[in-house]
DNA sequence: TGTACAATCTCTAGTGACTAGAGGTTCAAG
DNA sequence: CTTGAACCTCTAGTCACTAGAGATTGTACA
């Protein structure tokens, strides 16, 4: 079973030039080419693939799923970095939604305060931005 | 009143070179010079960059702010662009939690199936990221 | 007034994770 | 054998900065 770069973007949704891109990086290997130059992927290929495309979906960054991709080939190490970086991940995605949350709230009362109705000059939402003493909490 | 760019950094807590990236992409106005070619800021340029500093803190892109800076300008104009840049702001914000969210759950998953004790081999953390079928939720 | 040295200047290049486009080549169906 | 979709490489652009080189200036202290 044989794919072009165009087929396994298909079956994996990630785009072309992301494709190559991953190449470039490292987390993909070069695969095979035609007489012509042209990629073929097999099934270990389209595995890869599909295994950095699920961890960037979570949100591991590249460098995080190449460490990933090296337990991967190593299945005799210890996984403690594995679980450290899924642990560590995660405390960065609950971090972000702490202070997404505090945002929101912000910007609920910002947007609240101002229908759009009038002139900038009584702006609620240029005022509050211009004066941080309209703010009810730190950000 | 006159600052430097170190001074205005100081009480901004906006890095030097941010401040000088914010000036090139025509947010805040070129200020006065010292002789020797030193940048002098007043308290208007002060108050300007506190504004930009705190539409940052909310997530607002400099594009946006670029906008708003504008209407702040031109008092008398509609602010119903204000209110309609806050609120697409706020949407954003949301929808990030929401995704965040769906991850954080993925995550905690993930990681509650590795303790880090084992060889990667028996990692869940892995077997998860290949095999989407391990999932609980689509992403 | 001299001298250190911290602060500032401009400029280029790098970051992460792609995306877009130019200009050329190859594959596969009819 | 022809057509045209798919592929190739390469460069440059995105966003919002950040880092560093190498030169100049401001200021506090002796």
């Amino acid at each position: 079973m044989e794919f072009s770069i165009g087929e396994l973007s298909r079956r994996t949704r990630v785009k072309i030039p992301t494709i190559r891109y991953y190449e470039d990086m490292g987390l993909l290997r070069a695969p095979d080419r035609t007489e012509g130059n042209q990629r073929r992927y097999d099934r270990a290929g389209l595995e890869r693939l599909s295994f950095i495309k699920h961890a960037r979906d979570l949100g591991f960054s590249i460098e995080a799923i190449a460490e990933l991709i090296v337990l991967q080939e190593h299945p005799d190490r210890s996984c403690s970095s594995a679980s450290h970086i899924a642990l560590s991940q995660l405390a960065e995605v609950r971090s972000k939604i702490t202070k997404l949350k505090s945002l929101e709230r912000e910007l609920a009362r910002l947007a609240k305060g101002c229908d759009g109705a009038g002139v900038s000059g009584d702006c609620y939402v240029l005022a509050a931005l211009a004066d941080h003493d309209l703010c009810e909490h730190e950000h």
